[in-house]
DNA sequence: ACAAATCGAACCGGTACGTATCGATTCAGT
DNA sequence: ACTGAATCGATACGTACCGGTTCGATTTGT
């Protein structure tokens, strides 16, 4: 949220923002775009379904796509938790399962793809959606990364950087290339892949030197 | 090409398709594309820029991004050779080299990126370009992880069809998403995580039973 | 010679965009 | 209480592009 209100000293005179308006355009344009797709989307729609004239919301949205992008982080239920478990391994699995479960939710993996759409095709909304989106997720898993490198869990393979590129590529390849799905399997393989956890119960346990 | 064109028997009266105009069209829109970004790109300008009329275009395409497609089917550069060396790991890194080399032409990058996204938001169109692209690509990636699979050299850790998108994700996502290149350094490490050279190709790890 | 299918060019209708403007409303400062 | 500023919903307007049609001219195969 607050894409453009950064309203740096809220003492100003004149009518205050309409929260209800904000509110219900926000709601309309997710909707909308569960409804008839990306393409199907507009502004004139949203006005229209929001109750709200048109110029209020070019008034505190550049485009379609910045409103969808604030939809979004008005979506509570886009917060994923940083896991702090014993491993590396156990972090990590955590993160993408629990990334997954909203990478399940049809309408948000819809909107999804259509701001990883419009970054491609607006550099300047894409800046917006890597700051506001993809870098506050990436942070997260930067959380962990940071974690298994102090405890040395961290295997020299890749950088952090690399290994978060592998992480949330792979997700967003499943999400914009393919038909599969983000399953318990995807996870498996990632966390076996990427953190290595010595998958043998019988040989040397729990020594964390790698 | 021939996306539309399929004549199976062209024993059909009347003039010819031009081969010229076919190209002028293709070639316009593939420099369009690169000067004013795919969302400057109509097929009024293409139509302008070749030479040829606007229903020429609608005749052969079904959509800007049709076009571009066939476009970059027709760049030859885009080929890549399946390599044939001594390990899975030797042909992965070539693989992954002579693929970042083509990552690296801008204007083919801004199309292949253009083309993701309209993939996102024309659920048709997006079908054809997996077929005629990525499902390509992936093909040549399935060749080398069949052989490394029959050499007994495939690690048990994913899936193939996991491996791909490991590979397939993490190359998009720094196209997509982030401003990184698709340098050597990332070929190496991705080659490390994804393909794990075995520094002892000894003992017990060749009993795989699959 | 004839028919068929193409070509470039010029139109039309529709849709959405983005801007401008209106009267009404709300709020801060005086 | 009054004034000015900023908001609100709403409407109107010009622009751009799309998708489609029609036209005459040209090329090609029967």
């Amino acid at each position: 949220m607050m894409l453009m209100s950064d309203q740096p000293v809220p003492v100003r005179p004149g009518r205050k923002r309409s929260e209800e308006s904000r509110l219900a355009i926000l709601t309309a344009a997710f909707e909308l775009a569960a409804e008839l797709g990306y393409a199907g989307l507009t502004i004139e729609g949203i006005a229209t379904r929001s109750g709200a004239g048109k110029q209020t919301i070019y008034r505190w949205w550049p485009s379609k796509a910045d409103v969808l992008l604030d939809a979004l982080a008005t979506k509570a239920d886009l917060y994923v938790p940083v896991p702090d478990k014993e491993t590396y391994a156990a972090d990590l699995r955590e993160f993408l399962i629990a990334s997954f479960a909203l990478g399940r939710k049809q309408p948000v993996v819809d909107v999804l793809r259509a701001l990883m759409a419009q970054t491609q095709i607006d550099a300047e909304f894409g800046e917006r959606f890597r700051v506001v989106f993809l870098q506050r997720r990436r942070n997260a898993l930067s959380i962990i990364l940071n974690r298994a490198h102090a405890r040395g869990e961290l295997p020299p393979d890749a950088s952090p950087e690399t290994i978060a590129d592998i992480v949330f590529g792979t997700i967003w390849y499943r999400l914009l290339a393919t038909d599969r799905p983000l399953d318990e399997q995807l996870a498996n393989e990632l966390v076996t892949v990427v953190a290595r956890p010595r998958p043998k119960p019988d040989s040397s346990s729990h020594g964390n030197l790698t």
